[in-house]
DNA sequence: TGTTTAATGCAACGTTGTTTCATTTGGCAA
DNA sequence: TTGCCAAATGAAACAACGTTGCATTAAACA
């Protein structure tokens, strides 16, 4: 069972709006994560300032989250299932290629626990893999 | 003993400018990685374009390392030791404090092995701790 | 000291992201 | 179904960030 562009905005209590649905739409289709050029290329016209802001209010929802990569630019890709405004549960690695400059999330793999440095308190963590994805090797 | 600004420019057969001693002597005085904004305060007047490009240079060169963050500015920190134009190694975790915002390099904490996906091919990896530093606890 | 080559300073330009405000539209209740 | 209200959108203006091309300056080295 796939969830729809449209159940998910349901499910997050957000407006039924052509650009929202759109959006979604290109996550639904897409198994990278996504920047916000990406997502406007696939627009035959779409206002970026109403981009930034749905994409925004889709981070805040717990709709996407974003798909840290050490690449220069900012990335997002759809939360798997029960993520919520209050409960954003993203503990997976994410998967960058040197070479095509693709992101996607490694659902399968955990951030390792790791013990904090004395004095420091963790909340969280992000891990990062490089290297040559499938595609490109 | 500790390199001077320099030092290490000779070691890396860098010339001897007036901006680049500057940038290297506010890498050693800080304990924190910086963002290009952070090196541009400590001057009194420098043309940004210079500091994008001693940045750059420092970067390629394997004096100084981008500190993943996760955070929206990049940052780097100064590379410790042996670092060169064909090996950078910075097999460490980086810690970015969720409430200053600063940034440090654990040295310490190697990162991990982990093992690549099917059909990916690893080169490296980053792992960034969140939480709250020392003294913002 | 003079020559060569790299680094700098400056202008111009492109990209990215934010803020403000008027207009449009979705959700809901009469 | 209609009309109202709050939220979403579109447009303009602006700010921050980053790059490129070119003329000038300065470091290295003979
Ligand atoms: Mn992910
Ligand atoms: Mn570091
Ligand atoms: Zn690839
Ligand atoms: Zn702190």
């Amino acid at each position: 069972m796939t969830a729809s562009a449209l159940d998910i905005l349901a499910q997050h209590n957000l407006r039924k709006t052509a650009v929202r649905a759109q959006v979604l739409d290109i996550f639904l289709d897409s198994r990278e994560a996504l920047s916000h050029n990406d997502i406007e290329a696939h627009f035959n016209q779409v206002d970026r300032i109403t981009l930034y802001r749905t994409l925004k209010t889709f981070e805040e929802k717990g709709v996407i989250h974003k798909a840290i990569d050490g690449g220069e630019k900012l990335k997002y890709a759809l939360c798997s299932g029960h993520c919520s405004e209050h409960a954003h549960e993203d503990h997976h690695a994410h998967f960058h290629c040197d070479q095509c400059g693709k992101t996607v999330c490694i659902e399968s793999m955990h951030i390792p626990a790791v013990q904090a440095p004395a004095g420091y308190q963790l909340s969280g963590a992000y891990l990062v893999l490089k290297g040559t994805c499938a595609t490109c090797t």
